[in-house]
DNA sequence: AAAATAGTGTCTGTAAGACAATATAAC
DNA sequence: GTTATATTGTCTTACAGACACTATTTT
């Protein structure tokens, strides 16, 4: 494999390279931010405000620069539409159809992202209406995708409600087997509070008993030793998340 | 939304759209062809012909076209370099760091697609060797790609030993859920045919008994009333898989 | 004390692993 | 008949769902 002949050819090859001979779609990545807010799942949408689609309701987007990685580029959108850093995201599905954006061939890398309710509420603050929006996304059957205020349905720009569906169902089959649910819950949390999370990413009910038995046996979260306090009842424990795993 | 005001304006900003302005990454598909053969898990690679890496080993894939589909790009690849048509063929990853390529930035949506092995190997027979490659896939902890005839290493061109490292995780973690294993063998198989298949992917032993019941009772596979022959020993049903579901 | 949820214990059904016993085509 | 694997059946263990009961804080 170390042939320096080969080798120089290759130099010479690349120092000759023209990379403007083939025509070349433009790369945009497009994040499903999630979150869970009264025990509803829902996601940022983010009013277009040029065109094409103006005024339509959008994922939040960027175009990939030529020079960064596409999770940076996906981190960077979220950053810039949502104010948010540092939350989890994960890459889900690339789209590119021809004609899937009208202006000219886009193939978009679409990510997926968790954030907590409280998180993304006091980001977005003040921005909501006419420029921001969060969404509920309800149950499987139905797929209308609603603004929280009036509960009218939201029409979406380019494919994005396809994009919508495919994280929904990606992060309800990671469910099952990631400690995903954690990440959309402030540091410390009750187990009916993870289970409420549960069942909104689900859109079902989950069994109270084998769901408390199937994450104290995981080792996922620990107690913190606090309970939570001031609701008109027995308080549950305080768990956090246990990162090593446990056990 | 329908405003027939803003509907003109999209068109006039279309009219006026120059695709050209920002710098575009190249878009490419690369596949991960996997089969079972010989109780093992194995990969068809091609030596590169071309600048860069000329002599490499990598994976089957060519630059997406301006007017094709991701997926139709995929198809195509796998019918250039391995001729073959009509194979199980699914989106897996994008990969799109700058420098993983050193002619420019190229973006590689990644597929991975299954094929039995009588088929693989009558499609690439007579052209193994300088051109293309059988290669074997080994156990998770030996992430070493090895050629079938003596065993050596393989070094693969680009990043593609990663792309071929998170295809076999990702087919392993489907094929506790998802119908697969049948894509690897000829229309009608015996159970224990199925089960090597597995546990090719996998790289461990399955309980044969629990295997045969979890796939029966799943009811993917239906008899199809006739025995193997010629094996020297007790003939097994032969199955096929039902593709309704059953049950 | 009443309300409301937290947390514990037990029973049951399902599914997987282990193992034993029987079946059968090729030789 | 011997061989080697197929196929069936039973026992045990692990776990999820269901349900009953006790515990504890706020009102």
């Amino acid at each position: 494999m170390a042939d320096p002949d080969s080798d120089i050819d290759e130099l010479a090859f690349l120092a000759a390279y023209d990379a403007s001979l083939y025509p070349r779609p433009s790369v945009a990545v497009d994040v499903v931010l999630l979150t869970v807010s009264g025990d509803e799942l829902r996601t940022l949408l983010v009013r277009r405000s040029e065109q094409p689609q103006l005024g339509r309701w959008a994922l939040p987007g960027t175009f990939v620069r030529v020079d960064e990685s596409l999770d940076a580029a996906a981190a960077r959108a979220v950053t810039t539409k949502a104010g948010l850093s540092e939350v989890f995201i994960e890459q889900l599905y690339t789209f590119g159809n021809p004609g899937r954006d009208p202006r000219t061939r886009v193939i978009s890398v679409t990510y997926y992202a968790l954030v907590d309710a409280a998180r993304l509420e006091a980001a977005v603050l003040g921005r909501t209406g006419r420029e921001l929006c969060l969404a509920r996304v309800p149950a499987p059957d139905a797929w209308i995708v609603a603004d929280t205020a009036d509960g009218a349905a939201l029409e979406l720009a380019f494919d994005h409600r396809e994009l919508l569906a495919v994280a929904v169902e990606r992060i309800r089959g990671k469910l099952a087997y990631a400690p995903i649910g954690f990440e959309l819950l402030p540091a410390t949390f009750t187990l009916l509070e993870l289970r409420r999370v549960h069942e909104a990413i689900l859109g079902r009910p989950l069994n109270k008993d084998s769901f408390r038995r199937t994450i104290l046996d995981r080792g996922l979260v620990e107690a913190t030793g606090e309970l939570a306090r001031g609701l008109g009842h027995r308080p549950a424990t305080l768990y956090r998340f246990a990162r090593a795993g446990g056990r």
